[in-house]
DNA sequence: TCGCCCAAGGAAACCGGTTGACTGGAGGTG
DNA sequence: CACCTCCAGTCAACCGGTTTCCTTGGGCGA
C-alpha cells in the first residue's frame, strides 16, 4: 500500500496551468511550445518554458491531435519479427524517431489480411502521422490503400516502382561483394540461394548476382530459392547439391545466401550431404547479426546497413511529414563483407 | 497519380454522421456502440450498428481518449528487441492484445533512463492504459514510479515481490526438466549457465538447479553466469571448463545454459577447448526457437512457454484495467524438454 | 380520470489542446 | 495632432467523442 501522504496521482500538469503559472495565456503557451509564433517577446518564452519545466508538463496527445495537429506518432509494419533482420531495422527506426520527437508503433505483418486492416486502422483511428512499410509485395492490398490515400508514407527495403517513396539499400552491391570475396579466392562455380520470387530485395540481388557472374566469367552460376528462413535454406541448398549424393563433387564450390537464416540452414543442409564447410563448399551469408560469429564453423557475411536503414527511413518520412517532397533513396552505407571461417579457397585441405 | 474521380480521401466518418443515417443522436450512437447502455430498443440498436457498418465508422482515439474514456492501448516494455526470446513473448502479447481491441506499443529498454523516462511519457501523455513491464530490475527507477502511480501494469518474466502483479513462466521445473535428462543419460557431473544475478528468472533457474542436483546426488553442480548473449555464453563456459586446458578431462561432461544464445555461445567456446559435442560435453539450452533445430550439432532445449506468457499478461493486465483484482500468476503450460543431437550419454563414442 | 414511474433517447457540458481573428498600446509619419 | 502600423498577446471557436442529467410519452395502479 503506497504512503497516502504522498499524493497517489500527482496531478499531471495541464496547459492552462502551465499559463497561469507563466502569467500568460493558453494560446501563447502553445505557440511558445511548439515554436511556432515568432511574436512572443523573448522574455516571455523564457518564462513559458521555465513554468513547464517545473510543473512537469506533458502535452496530452489525444487532446493534441483532435486539435488538429500531429499526433507524433508513426507504425512500422514488417513481414516477420521473428525474423532479426527486420528486428534490426525496426530499432533503428525507433530510435531515430524518438530523436526526433515521434513515437513508434510495431506491428507485424501476419501474411493475412488483419495486419492490413490493423494498420489501415491505425491511420483512420487518426493514432499516427505516417506509416514505415516494409513488407510491400505486388499486389498486397495495403499498397493500394495507402497510395490513393493521403497519409504520408515509406516503402521500406521492399520497393514499389514508380511511387518515388522507396528507401533502400544497396542489395546488388551485395551481391558483388560477396561475389568478388569467393572469385578472389578462386572459386569458379558458385551457387545462390535467393528469397522468395517477386520481392524486390530478392530479386535484385538475384539479378546482381548473375550479372557479376557473368562479367566475372564463371564456369557455373546458379540459383535456387527459398524463404528466408533457415528451411528455406535447407531446401534450397539440397535442391543446388543434390547432384553431389551420387558422390561425384559438387556442382558449386560455394553458396552465397539471400539472408543469415538461410546460411544457417545451408550448413546444415552442406553437413548433412557429408560435404566439409569450408573445404568442400565455402559459405557466405547475408546481415551481419551477432550469431554469425558464433556458428561453426563461424559465418562470412556482407554486413548489411540495416539500422541506417531504419534511420533513414524514418528522416525520409518525417520530411514528407513535415512537407518536402521526397524521391526514392538508396541508404549510403556500402554492404561490407565480415570475412570469417566459412569460407577459403576451394579444394583447400583442412 | 491517383485516378482523380475516385475521392482522394474517403472523408472518415464522425460519429454525428452515423447519428444522423441512424436517425438518432451522437449520445446513443455513443452508448450503442460501446454497449454501455441497456435501455435501448433492440430496433434501434441495429439500425446504428447498421449505419457504423455501411459508414466504415472508426471512433478517433484521440477524442475518445480525451473524453476520459480509454486508449484502447497498452504498451510492453522489452530489455533487448536483439534477443529472440522477447520477441517470441512480444507476439504472443501483440496477438492477444488486438483479439482483445487493444493495439499494442513495443519498447525497448535501452539500459538507459531514457527507455524509462519515454515509458512514463506514455502515460503522462494519456497513450496507454496499461503497461507490460518485461524488464523489471531491482532498483530500477520504473519500479518505483509505476508502483506509486494509480496506472494498471504487470510484471513480466521479471517479478517484483510483494507487487502482486507479478507473471513468469515455471522457470525452476525448466531446470528441473533439464538436469533429469541428462541424469538419466548417466551426467554426474553438471555446469549451468546463468543469466545475469538479480534477474529473476536468471536466479530462479540458478536456485533450481542447485537445488534438484543436490537431490539428484551430483558428484559436480558448478555454476557461472554470463549475459543472455553469445558472448556471455563463451566467458562462462571458458569459466567452466577453464581446468580442461591443461589436457585433463573436463569437470562436467554437460552444460546447461539459462538462454539460447548462451547456448550457442557455449557451443562454440567447447569447440575452441578441442572438445567435442556431445561426446566430451553435452549441451541443453533454454527457448526452443527454429535456429536450435538447425546448429551442429542440433541442439536439446528445453522449450519455455513464451508466447503464453505474452498472451497470459495481457489477459492479466485487460482484466487489471476493467477492475478485476490480480495477483501473481504462472503460466500453466509446462517447460518441455526437446531432444535433439547436443546430448548423450558421457564418455560415448562417435 | 389522475398521478406516478419508467423506458427511450436527446441536449449540452465537458476533456485539453490549437489556431485564426482580434485588440491595446507603443512608435512612426505627414 | 490625427492616423496608421506593427508588436505581443488574448479570445473563443473548434476538434470528435463521452457522460450526466433531463425530457417526453405511454402504461399502469388507485
Amino acid at each position: 500500500m503506497p504512503d497516502p501522504s504522498v499524493p497517489v496521482q500527482p496531478v499531471r500538469a495541464k496547459l492552462v496551468d502551465v499559463a497561469q503559472a507563466a502569467g500568460v495565456s493558453k494560446a501563447t503557451v502553445s505557440k511558445v511550445l511548439n515554436g511556432r509564433d515568432l511574436s512572443v517577446r523573448e522574455e516571455t518564452r523564457q518564462r513559458v518554458h521555465e513554468a513547464a519545466r517545473t510543473l512537469g508538463y506533458r502535452p496530452h496527445s489525444g487532446a493534441r491531435a483532435l486539435a488538429g495537429a500531429s499526433t507524433h506518432a508513426l507504425a512500422l509494419l514488417v513481414p516477420a519479427l521473428a525474423n532479426p533482420t527486420y528486428v534490426t531495422i525496426a530499432r533503428g527506426a525507433y530510435q531515430r524517431a524518438r530523436e526526433l520527437g515521434y513515437l513508434s508503433l510495431l506491428a507485424e505483418d501476419f501474411d493475412g489480411q488483419e495486419a492490413d486492416e490493423s494498420f489501415s486502422e491505425l491511420v483512420q483511428e487518426g493514432r499516427v502521422d505516417g506509416l514505415l512499410i516494409a513488407s510491400a509485395r505486388p499486389g498486397h492490398s495495403l499498397v493500394d490503400t495507402v497510395s490513393r490515400s493521403s497519409i504520408p508514407h515509406v516503402f521500406l527495403n521492399r520497393s514499389v516502382e514508380g511511387s518515388g517513396r522507396n528507401v533502400t539499400m544497396d542489395v546488388a552491391r551485395s551481391s558483388v561483394t560477396a561475389l568478388d570475396h569467393l572469385h578472389s579466392l578462386g572459386h569458379r562455380a558458385i551457387g545462390h540461394i535467393a528469397g522468395p520470387p517477386g520481392i524486390t530485395p530478392s530479386d535484385a540481388r538475384k539479378e546482381a548476382f548473375l550479372r557479376h557472374a557473368g562479367q566475372l566469367g564463371l564456369h557455373a552460376a546458379l540459383v535456387a530459392s527459398g524463404d528466408f528462413t533457415e528451411d528455406g535454406g535447407v531446401s534450397a541448398t539440397l535442391q543446388l547439391l543434390g547432384a553431389a549424393k551420387g558422390g561425384g563433387p559438387p556442382p558449386v564450390t560455394a553458396l552465397y545466401t539471400s539472408s543469415l537464416a538461410q546460411a544457417i540452414g545451408a550448413m546444415g543442409a552442406i553437413r548433412s550431404l557429408g560435404l566439409r564447410i569450408p573445404e568442400d563448399v565455402s559459405v557466405v551469408g547475408n546481415d551481419d547479426l551477432p550469431v554469425a560469429g558464433h556458428l561453426c564453423p563461424p559465418l562470412t557475411t556482407v554486413a548489411m546497413p540495416l539500422y541506417d536503414l531504419g534511420t533513414t527511413a524514418v528522416d525520409a518520412l518525417v520530411a514528407a511529414i513535415r512537407g518536402t517532397p521526397m524521391g526514392d533513396i538508396v541508404v549510403p552505407t556500402e554492404p561490407r563483407l565480415v570475412s570469417r571461417g566459412s569460407t577459403t579457397a576451394p579444394g583447400a585441405t583442412p
